[in-house]
DNA sequence: TTGACATGTATGCATATGCATGCAACTATT
DNA sequence: AATAGTTGCATGCATATGCATACATGTCAA
């Protein structure tokens, strides 16, 4: 019997996320709003229409996980030049939780590594970016 | 800067979960209950415990997905000789469900097959696995 | 300039998920 | 048999997600 690629990616993810969520408990965050650390701090600088690229997640859901980040100071707001846009970027309170939270973040994907191995480990993140893909 | 596994896993199961829902719900089906139906026809008979075994979901969410399905007279339910325990299977009308859901996953397990490529489908599922393998 | 359309973001609603807990049925110890 | 603990499933609540839509700002054509 064929295996349902979107039943074991779901089930891989809820393993991962509850993994990942686990560690990132301890410094306050969840998966979600650490990536959003991650990337504004990679990003120094970006808007929600270009985290919501770079995530490809809906724009809505991305506005709400922005909301509480905003709210308790670890993403700073400020209008565009477009005044319809909002330019992010980490606070330095928000820069603080981001390598708080990097801790975490490398202690579960380093549990995962192990478990899994270097190759393994590779491989996995290759394929998702490659369903990733299928997006367009 | 290192990929965060949990990240890239994440995206890529927004962008499955999308196809395949996109593909189900002509026959008014989400890539959840498809697969609640597909291993119940699979097994024949089984219990919300052994479901949620397999499916490495929470319990109360598992429930939860059988509860429509249950009500529209698509999964039946027998108590076991244990009276807490429910006995499953799929009605008639639960099984022609599957065989219609079945064809609607066909194109999207096919879609996706034919864009990534043989090869990457097969090791995009084994990788999958591995990481559910997590769990224990 | 003005009016029509486009774009960036937020909100209303419905559904999905999971933790804590409740309740009923079972098991074991006395 | 009575009591205590265990197990299987369901429900209350809180959060997460995404579609449809609203609203404000921008752009372009006349």
């Amino acid at each position: 019997m064929e295996e349902c690629m979107n039943f074991n990616m779901r089930k891989a993810n809820r393993v991962l996320n509850k993994l990942y969520d686990g560690y990132l408990q301890s410094c306050g965050l969840n998966g979600g709003q650490f990536t959003v650390l991650r990337i504004v701090n990679r990003m120094k600088t970006t808007t929600n229409s270009e985290l919501q690229e770079v995530m490809l997640i809906d724009q809505t859901t991305l506005s709400r996980n922005l909301k509480p980040l905003i709210r308790d100071g670890f993403i700073e707001v400020r209008p565009g030049k477009d005044l319809r846009v909002k330019i992010l970027s980490l606070t330095p309170a928000g820069k603080q939780l981001y390598i708080d939270g990097r801790k975490c973040w490398q202690k579960a994907q380093k549990n995962v590594r192990q478990r899994l191995g270097e190759k393994s480990t590779e491989q996995i993140i290759a394929a998702s970016m490659l369903v990733a893909g299928l997006m367009s």
